[in-house]
DNA sequence: TATTCATTGGTTGTCGTTACATCTAATTTA
DNA sequence: TAAATTAGATGTAACGACAACCAATGAATA
């Protein structure tokens, strides 16, 4: 390959328009495509751009139009399946519509989370998704995109709290309501649940969800096995040698993502406790793992594409209707179902 | 919480300048903690800042100080745990030095990766980090960025051909001789392997690393046995079935990547195939799925962290040092360790 | 022939920040 | 005491693209 380092100044339209004879005016219309310039010139001028390597400035263009054609998303980690297959499909979508996504992680933190807002903030993104850290229960890290009308959407993990900002949530309240039906449905009333902390909507509304059923099947679900913890392997097993200690054990397993059902398993394999025979485990989100293991895990899919289908409809919505943000106090909330995958656990 | 829609109107540091009856200038070194100014204006412009509702617009200071203080990263697929971490590792790096990430993915799609290519280069990131597509065999959509000099850092799937770009690449062909000599020292001389396309460096040099010692084994690759395609579940099933139709059957199977591993674990399981007895599989990648299915599989790590690791310092290297741009003729090229995480499949 | 108007293009000014070159007053030095 | 230095602040000119407004041409219409 050729490498030119000659040409290493950079070009711009006026550098076209000189080479050309016309105004700058005359360039940038042409390379936008402008309807009121001619196929002749737009022609010429596309091809003295090529021949003088000239690269678009997304710099000054973004000052110029107050847009940096960037798309915000903070999300607690990417390598969660559920907001893998998200990103994927927002950004495909977005991608179409000439948007960028720029992909930031909290890592479960709410400093980091404040920090990235911030950032995000003051890079001027045209708009700004996110999904809650674990623990986040004050939301003025948003408010500027609020008082900017700068389109914001929470989607999974939403405020619990009212706050002004367009939702797009799984029906969390539904996932426990199925996961709990299903397991009195097989005839279980000594159930354990592994939560995520309430301080994050997802695993409070599961949690009403389930309580809600069990009220309605008088099962009442003992406090010594429920734990409300970050969800990872490591707790999950502290939480199950702490359930599985006492003399009495429970029938069956709600757990509230796959990591933790999966540990279940793991934890009953070592034990000898036969699943389902003498266990059963609903985990949630429809992780591969979750498929994977032996026996493979029944768990609720939430469908990350429909959720990302939702949230960029809305979002390209937002960004092109200045009203729609002035006016959107109603139908600020959607939810998106869930559906209950039966697998080998139950 | 309040809204103040009368906020809404953007000011500038000549607001702020106006305000304070000072000059713009002297705003903006205040607010970039410039010594040339005494910490009494610096404490007085802050606090107008703040109560202004000022916030810095980073097109307008980007354009000017041409950096955008942005990273391109072009990735196969977020969702491969591989890459998922390698991200996650080197943002929380480039976040302390002021950068940010803009994640794309290529699908594995070499036309996707193009536009991608072209688009970052449009949107002026200071620096580009690309995992090559499965079958991207031609990198000129990437000479924007030798010929700007503009730093480009290849990892893991790297140029296979010449090209004058940095490259920090896995050790792939220690990775086969590993997973070959395992094999041999298992006893395995039928061995079946199930790779990615050569057109891909690490399938290419995992090839040649297997190659190499099963010569020197004086233990022959059967062609009917080796398959080079793009590694997907539905793939290896397909493969695993040819594989097994016949009267031979081999005694260890080499997959490339752990998604491959899985489903031959699974393909082993519902033919009643024994594992390791009849049949050693070892994967690749050391993806969570391989340690998770029964008998969880003997893989190789890659180290995606310590990759990200070395991959942030030769980027922040050459982003600092514009010299380092010019002469880095020699070294371009770094090779990061790999080890064998030996489990139950072989 | 006079008038309209569509087509094509040019002129000017602006977006917000910051580097560079100055400028002023106070302080230090010879 | 005069000259030199310096701390602190200022003014101005880009950076590159593009919107708003304006101007010239020629064809179509009255």
């Amino acid at each position: 390959m050729k490498i030119d380092k000659n040409e290493n100044t950079e070009k711009s339209i006026v550098d076209i328009a000189k080479a050309l004879g016309v105004s700058a005016a005359t360039v940038s219309r042409a390379l936008n495509d402008n309807p009121r310039i001619s196929e002749a010139t737009r022609k010429r001028v596309k091809e003295k751009a090529i021949e003088l390597g000239y690269r678009h400035n997304s710099m000054a263009s973004s000052l110029r139009n107050k847009k940096s054609k960037i798309i915000g998303l903070i999300v607690p980690r990417i390598s969660m399946y559920f907001h893998a297959v998200f990103i994927t499909a927002l950004q495909n979508r977005l991608q179409n519509e000439g948007y960028s996504l720029m992909v930031c992680q909290s890592n479960d933190s709410v400093a980091v989370e404040q920090k990235l807002a911030n950032t995000l903030y003051s890079s001027r993104v045209d708009a700004l998704v996110v999904s809650l850290a674990l623990y986040t229960e004050n939301y003025a890290h948003f408010d500027g995109f609020i008082n900017r009308g700068i389109p914001l959407i929470f989607y999974d993990r939403v405020p619990t709290k009212d706050y002004p900002a367009h939702i797009i949530q799984g029906d969390d309240y539904r996932g426990g309501v199925i996961a709990g039906n299903h397991l009195i449905e097989m005839g279980c009333s000594k159930i354990a649940y592994i939560s995520g902390p309430l301080s994050c909507s997802i695993y409070r509304e599961r949690t009403e969800g389930l309580k809600h059923v069990l009220k309605k099947a008088k099962v009442t679900l003992a406090k010594k096995w429920c734990f409300y913890q970050e969800l990872t392997a490591e707790n999950a097993w502290n939480s199950l040698r702490q359930i599985f200690a006492g003399d009495e054990v429970p029938e069956a397993i709600f757990a509230s993502n796959d990591t933790t059902a999966v540990a279940a398993v793991e934890f009953a394999r070592e034990q000898g406790i036969k699943i389902p025979q003498e266990l059963k485990i609903i985990g949630y989100s429809n992780d591969p793992r979750a498929s994977i293991i032996s026996p493979p895990i029944t768990t609720i899919d939430q469908h990350p594409d429909e959720m990302a289908h939702r949230v960029a409809y809305k979002l390209l919505h937002l960004l092109k209707d200045k009203n729609a943000r002035e006016h959107a106090e109603t139908n600020r909330k959607e939810i998106v179902p869930v559906t209950m995958v039966r697998r080998m656990t139950t």
